[in-house]
DNA sequence: ATTAGCACTCGATTTTAATGAGTGCTAACA
DNA sequence: TGTTAGCACTCATTAAAATCGAGTGCTAAT
C-alpha cells in the first residue's frame, strides 16, 4: 500500500497528538482538527490502514492508536529534513567558559537537561592522533620521582613512581634527556620492544624508572578506556508516567549511573559518525525504542550529538528520554549546545 | 516514665521485626515469640506507653506500630554498643588496587552498593595539610608553558598557560627556580599579596605568567571546592516500596546524581568527626530520617564513616538507604572496607 | 468515496462489600 | 496489683461488581 498525502497528513496528526498527551489518540481526536475535514470514520477507516502498514498501533482493542517505532521514525526522517522550521522558545543557555574540561562538561549536560526536561548526558572528548608530545620527569620526594606525559591535543598523565635509591638531579636530568630523544613525537605503535629494551640499556641500573615511565605512557595514550561521561537529569524520568514504572526506571536510572553502557553508545554513535553518514545534518542520530543499541534503552529514545573541543578532539553528547520525546526541540538544543562548543574553541584559538 | 527492661526488649522485638518485613508489627506478633511469655494483651498496653514515649507510632489507628526516628536512634545506639556481634556472612569484599584514585573510589562504592544493596556514595580525600611542594614549569609549544604543581600529600594540578611571546629554555629555568625558592613549604595563607608582588617585580616582564601559576597554585590547595564523588546503586531504592514511589525516588536519584548536597554531608560528617565525636567507635555517624542535615533525606537513614589513605587525606563513604536497613551490616560492610583501605595503603608505605 | 449510525469491546474508575489485622477497654483472675 | 481473656470497634486492603466512556468495526445510506 502507498503512504498517500492524506494518510502522511493523519499519520502526523496521530504522532503530533500523542507526543503531547502521551495517551492513546482516537480517530474522534483527529477530525476535530480544523483542515482536516473528515469525519471520524473515515479517519477510522484510514487509520486502519496505517496499522496495516506497521506506523501505528494499538495498545490493546478499542483503544486508540499510538506511534510505532516505525512510525516514529518516519516522523523523525521527516523533521529532519526540514529543519529550517526554527524553534525560537530557547531557554537562555550560554555555555560559560570554565577552566577545568570536567566543569565545562557537567555544565553542559545541566544545561541540556533542564531545557529539555529528558536525561542528558556527555562524554569527554577523545583524540584521535595520539602521538606523545612531551615528557618531563621531577624529583618529588627522596624516592619518588614524578612523571609528567603530554600527548598531542595536550592531554596530560601524571604518575608518581618509587625508587629503590635515591636519584640525584643529574641522573633525573639524563634520563629525561633520555627519554625525550627517543620517545618524542611517537605514536603508540611506533614505541616497539626494541626501541623498549634499547632505552632501558641506556638507562643502566635505573631501568626500571624507564619501565615505569613507558607504563604511563600508554597509560595516556589509549585514555579512552576509562571514557569520562558526565550525567544530569536523570530525574526527568520521573515526569514521564510510561517510563516512571519502579523496573524501568531502575533500569534507565542505572545505565545512567553505571555509564558503562553508555560509553558503548558513545563509540557506537562516533564510528558510525566517522563513516560518514553525516547526511541527517550536523551528525545527530536518533535511536528510537528497539533501534538503540541495547535492550535497556527499549522504552525510551536516544538523540545523539557529537561535538568538536579542539581539532580532533571530539565527543559525544545525548539526551535520553521518552519515544515521544520532543525531537524537534531536542535536536535544536543539541545543534545549539554543538554551535556554542565550537564557538567556545574558536575563542581559544585566537 | 521509665524505659524498663521488658519494654526495652518488647521495642527491640519491634523493631527487629520491621526491619525485616517493613510492614508494621502488631501486638500479637511480638507475644508468640518464644521468649516472651507476654499476652498479646499485655505487649498491647506496653505499646502503649511505648508511643507516648516517643519510640513507636502508628501509621494509622488500628495499624500496628512502626519505630519513630527515636525509636531507631535508640536501637542504632544499643547496636552500636555492643558490637562484638560479628557478623560474618560477608560477600567477597577485597579492593583491588588501582593505580587511578578514581577508579579505587568507583571500584569500592560499587562495592558498598553490591553488598548491602542500598546506594552508596563516596568522596575522594580531602587534603588537610595543605602546603605547597614543589612547582615545575616546561614547555609544551612555542607559546605555551605547563605548570605542575605539587601539594602535601602528592596531589597534583595541572595548568596549561599561554604567553605573549614565545620564551626560551632559559628564561623557564630561572621563572622555576624563583617560583620554587619563593613558595615552597608555604601554605595557602602564607602566600600574601607582598610576596605575589615581590617575584611579579622579579620576574620583570614575565610578570604574567607567575600570575597564572600562582592562580594555578591557589586552585590546587583549596581543590576541596570541586570535591569529586562517586556514587553506585542508586536504583537499589527501588527495592524498598517505601522509597520507590515516584516523587521520593525522583528526590533521592537527583541528590545522588546532582551530589552537590552530598558534597555538604562530606563536609559536615567529616568536621563533626575532627571534633573527636569518635565515641561511637571507627568514626561511623547514623542520620536516621530527619536527622539528616537535608530535607530530601527525611524519608532515608544515612550511615557514614570516614577513611583515610595517606597521611591526613580523609575522605567519606556513605550508605543511603531506608531507615528499616540493615544497621549492622552495614556499619559491618563500612569497617571492614575502612580496614582494607587502610591496610592498602600500608602496603604502598613499604 | 464519504459518512451517519449503532452495537460492541474493554480499560479505567467508582462503588460496594468482605476480610482481617490490630486496637482499646473492661472485667475477671492469681 | 499485674496479667489476661474477651469483645466491640476501626480501618487499610483486597476483591467483586457496577458503571462509564472512549474508541472501534461494520453496515447502510448518501
Amino acid at each position: 500500500m502507498e503512504l498517500s498525502d492524506r494518510k502522511t497528513k493523519i499519520l502526523e496528526a496521530i504522532i503530533k497528538n500523542y507526543l503531547e498527551t502521551g495517551e492513546p489518540v482516537g480517530s474522534r481526536t483527529i477530525s476535530k482538527y480544523e483542515d482536516m475535514n473528515l469525519s471520524s470514520a473515515t479517519i477510522r477507516n484510514e487509520m486502519s490502514d496505517l496499522e496495516e502498514m506497521g506506523y501505528i498501533l494499538q495498545p490493546h482493542t478499542s483503544a486508540g492508536r499510538i506511534p510505532s517505532d516505525k512510525g516514529y521514525r518516519f516522523y523523525v526522517d521527516r523533521m529532519m529534513a526540514d529543519r529550517e522550521k526554527e524553534v525560537s522558545d530557547m531557554h537562555e543557555m550560554v555555555v560559560q567558559k570554565a577552566d577545568q574540561l570536567s566543569e565545562l562538561l557537567k555544565q553542559v549536560a545541566r544545561l541540556l537537561a533542564s531545557n529539555t526536561n529528558y536525561a542528558a548526558m556527555i562524554s569527554a572528548p577523545q583524540i584521535h592522533r595520539n602521538k606523545l608530545k612531551f615528557i618531563q620527569l621531577s624529583k618529588v620526594e627522596e624516592n619518588t620521582i614524578l612523571a609528567v606525559i603530554v600527548v598531542e591535543g595536550n592531554i596530560l598523565k601524571n604518575k608518581m613512581i618509587s625508587t629503590d635509591q635515591p636519584l640525584d638531579d643529574d641522573t633525573i636530568l639524563k634520563l629525561n634527556l633520555l627519554l625525550n630523544t627517543h620517545l618524542n613525537g611517537l605514536s603508540l605503535e611506533e614505541i616497539n620492544l626494541g626501541l623498549i629494551t634499547l632505552m632501558k640499556e641506556q638507562a643502566g641500573i635505573h631501568s626500571d624508572v624507564v619501565g615505569s615511565v613507558i607504563d604511563a605512557v600508554a597509560d595516556a595514550i589509549r585514555a579512552d578506556e576509562n571514557l569520562e561521561i558526565y550525567t544530569s537529569g536523570a530525574n526527568n524520568i520521573f515526569k514521564y508516567p510510561e517510563l516512571a514504572d519502579n523496573s524501568k526506571a531502575s533500569e534507565i536510572i542505572n545505565v545512567l549511573e553505571e555509564k558503562n553502557q553508555l560509553s558503548e553508545l558513545v563509540s557506537d554513535s562516533l564510528s558510525k559518525l566517522n563513516e560518514g553518514e553525516e547526511s541527517q545534518g550536523h551528525g545527530i542520530q536518533v535511536y528510537i525504542g528497539s533501534e538503540s543499541p541495547f535492550d535497556s534503552m527499549k522504552d525510551c529514545s536516544v538523540v545523539t550529538a557529537t561535538y568538536e573541543l579542539e581539532e580532533g578532539m571530539r565527543g559525544m553528547m545525548s539526551i535520553i528520554g521518552p519515544k515521544r520525546m520532543d525531537y524537534l526541540k531536542v535536536a535544536k538544543t543539541l545543534k545549539t549546545l554543538q554551535e556554542q562548543l565550537d564557538t567556545l574553541y574558536k575563542k581559544k584559538e585566537e
